[in-house]
DNA sequence: CTATTTTGCGCAAACGTTTGCGCAAAAATA
DNA sequence: TATTTTTGCGCAAACGTTTGCGCAAAATAG
């Protein structure tokens, strides 16, 4: 049922010209006289000629296709490094392949592959796991490629990157400055960059203000099902630690922050009153929240709209240019009812 | 910088044999001796060939690609949706294209054109403002489509959409069984099939029940701002109406009754002891919200998925076989502290 | 009015595949 | 052994573009 489309040849039978003529014409590129142009272009609207950018982008060479990897829909912050990713894009005249990985580097890098093979000119991955595996697989493609907080950053493939170091601290910093001392940390999955960053901003900071940096959980995935078991175990710990529950908690981000403060209220604990809560990244939702979430603000769209800017660079690589092999950026503390 | 791809040419060459021997050692079609199929095999893996797509789409004409359109990333229900789809593509060996549309009907046909370009099989649009005005174009291209809870059905066009009034009836019938009276309903912009529908069920159930379907407000959009302003406005009326806050708040949907709540208790008025809410989706955050969420959930992935196989049967479609016009969906009530 | 430049357009090749057809060699049948 | 069938593979065309080259006609210069 799929109807036959109207190419340039149809154009050309009925211009009575050659077809590259239509070519030139639709381009205004290449010589080509007024007259026979706007009646090309006259004729091409009538039939309602829509270009083959499959076609061009065979001889061409590009694609004007971007791909964007992300580990899953579910959590906002993805999303929003989406958003950004694809109205940047749309503004340079590229289309977006997405794929979501489900957190499987396997996927991932399967996923690449059949990107690769859609002739894709470059690849964005938020949060990849993959790490410097990819290597080998660029210095045989030359794809162009840009991660977004990778869970490592290699040398080897281009990244931008919040600062969670920076921002965790900053967290920190307020959660001292209001008096809380029994601060506890809920992690992501072990060695993932972002998680072990923002760790790390807790752990220095506590010991900077003399406190025991004990009490930390990893959950099982930044969702909110690892935010509930990570705040489970993390209560038992403080019980063993401290005989007491924290009075503050450090969550890897929003999302986890979400569902450990449902936990804490199924145990009785209000938030703030008994234990205050930090997340991280400021999803849509956590301004709505009640209490709404202070949090560390990452720049979302931002982030993926540079990572967009930097593909094209590399993408259109001129030689003597030389693209930045890591940028790095600052969120912003957000400070609400939750601490 | 960009490699040249290695092709099927290159491997014939160093096979000795044709590229449409290569061709037919790939795909195991076709007559060939098992001898040079296991060695082109072989020598494809060494030098990591990776069949282009775009050429092969451009023989075959067909992309194995299908086009997604969504209003927005912002709204966790759309990307659950997306998800849906996403998933079932993959497991045909699909790939999506995503584009946003920002709830602009002419950003919407734009990028229906643009796919249409990218020789795209089919088109799958959540949530599509555009209505029937698709008719003209789809007679033209012949480009199949689904469309996921339309703002307004067409029979020119296939539609898989949720059974909005029945979902709006199990709702109202919870709150009417909690004994709610002064029920209110904020909508989403008028006009839009979701929203009439809901607000019919609500109309309808409140006259059954011998109500005054009176207060109700209509946001400027689905989204958290939108709920702010609808809110406001609906407690202003409210107060002319019936000298009192609402009892209950029927929400067209969680996004919206999220940050509703928040401007209740911005009132002084607690969830659910004086204003009982309700929301429609079920998004992930409905369930650790405090009070958690009491919702209509649409079954999010299965309508993504389903629009997919609808949209598979389009592609391939066998001349006898029908494919349904319209496909309802029905949601499923949950009850939780908000109610 | 001739010599040069410019203009307008067609031809052919290319991009990387798939597929129908043909033909020789091998295998099966008589 | 002669005939038919099957097998293995190459050739060429096709998909819808773009682009370098060439050539005639038109425009300009001398």
């Amino acid at each position: 049922m799929i109807k036959k489309r109207v190419s340039i040849k149809d154009i050309a039978r009925l211009a009575g010209v050659s077809s590259p003529t239509v070519s030139r014409a639709l381009h205004g590129r290449g010589r080509i006289s007024d007259l026979t142009r706007t009646r090309i272009i006259e004729i091409a609207n009538q039939v309602g000629y829509t270009p083959s950018l499959v076609a061009r982008g065979l001889v061409t060479q590009r694609s004007y296709c971007v791909g964007l990897i992300v580990p899953t829909f579910a959590d906002p912050f993805h999303s929003q490094v989406a958003q950004g990713v694809e109205e940047a894009a749309r503004r340079h005249h590229y289309s977006i392949f997405l794929a979501s990985t489900d957190v499987d580097p396997v996927r991932e890098v399967e996923i690449a592959r059949t990107f690769h093979g859609r002739q894709v000119d470059g690849i964005i991955v938020s949060a990849s796991r993959v790490g410097n595996r990819y290597a080998d697989w660029l210095d045989e493609t030359g794809m162009p490629m840009v991660l977004i907080n990778p869970h490592i950053i290699s040398d080897q493939v281009h990244s931008i990157y919040h600062d969670d170091y920076k921002g965790g601290c900053h967290l920190m910093q307020h959660l001292l400055a209001r008096g809380y001392r029994r601060i506890a940390y809920i992690g992501n999955e072990r060695g993932a960059r972002p998680s072990v960053e923002r760790q790390r901003a807790w752990f220095e900071s506590m010991q900077a203000a003399g406190l025991q940096p004990e009490v930390t959980v990893n959950g099982p995935n930044g969702r909110f099902n690892g935010g509930i078991m990570a705040a489970e175990q993390l209560l038992a710990k403080a019980d063993t630690c401290w005989h007491a529950p924290p009075d503050a908690i450090f969550c890897y981000n929003d999302t986890m922050a979400i569902s450990a403060m449902a936990v804490l209220r199924a145990h009785g604990l209000q938030t703030p009153a008994d234990v205050a809560v930090t997340g991280f990244d400021d999803i849509d939702v956590a301004e709505f929240l009640d209490p709404p979430l202070t949090t560390l603000r990452q720049p979302r769209q931002q982030m993926g709209a540079q990572a967009l800017q930097i593909l094209l660079a590399l993408i259109e690589q001129t030689p003597n240019v030389c693209v930045p092999q890591a940028t790095a950026m600052n969120g912003e503390l957000i400070v609400r009812g939750s601490t």
